[in-house]
DNA sequence: ACCTTTGAGTTACCAAAAGTAACCATAGGC
DNA sequence: GCCTATGGTTACTTTTGGTAACTCAAAGGT
């Protein structure tokens, strides 16, 4: 890596970072961005479109059994949202008991690919963020 | 775009989603994915690091009066949950009144560019996410 | 001398969100 | 005629987030 090319890569960065912050001021509301990430930027958002990204499609329980420690109430709640924002799309047939089966949307696949990037950084970073945490705990304690 | 194109692309996104979500069976903890979404994985934390990797280093009330909505308790306990994860480097200068500095350290640097992924995705899907819920608004009214 | 201001927080209190657990409808099988 | 399975909902509790008041320590005004 040449020290030029990253410094114009950190530079382009930052640019950017500026612009998604930036309110347009003649936005009716506040800045999308925030609105958006007031909604998806919640872990069960996440992690519901992450498995939902792994398949075509999932049922409730099977959606729930994978999602470790998500509750009932919690998963209709976040499912009901990425439906209203149109991410998700629920799909029931008209049997007893129930199916019901969840699917990203198109626009939800379009999202996948940035909450994937956040994941990759997660799982490559995580013997990183371990260490700090255990730096910190000790001077915490 | 040429069809074949976007269905491998389709199919590698899929296997990515699916690598991030498994949970390494050996492993002590639960997955570090899992773990790493429910602390950065939330609007306070995402939108800190946006504005933090705007500039090079921002006092807190100045962090304060651009994240709009955040309070004080909020703002002081999502920096402090980022500093002990190593993402945000925290100086202290001894004057009166006080000056603490905020900055990305380069952990935090490296996540920067995901969030942006994730800013920028909200900022070109807005238009569809509200159709969306309007669309749905009408239904449920 | 005393009161105010300033920055970066705490602390105490209250509202909102998330977690828990029990309940529901329906049909098929035993 | 009772139990199971599915995809929920409802009532209740706990945790989290938001609001507002207070703190510390020095400088500056009066």
């Amino acid at each position: 890596m040449e020290v030029t090319t990253a410094d114009t890569q950190a530079t382009e960065i930052r640019e950017a970072a500026k612009k998604i912050i930036t309110v347009p001021p003649d936005s009716f509301a506040l800045c999308p961005v925030r609105d958006i990430l007031d909604r998806i930027g919640d872990k069960w958002s996440l992690l519901s479109i992450l498995h939902l990204g792994s398949t075509d499609s999932l049922r409730f329980n099977e959606l729930r059994k994978r999602i470790t420690g998500i509750s009932q109430r919690m998963l209709t709640v976040t499912l009901r949202a990425l439906e209203t924002d149109g991410l998700v799309a629920r799909t029931v047939y008209a049997e007893v008991p129930p199916r019901v089966e969840y699917a990203l949307t198109g626009l939800g696949q379009s999202l996948l690919a940035a909450v994937i990037e956040l994941g990759n950084w997660a799982a490559a970073h995580a013997p990183a963020i371990a260490e700090a945490r255990e730096r910190m705990g000790r001077v915490a304690a």
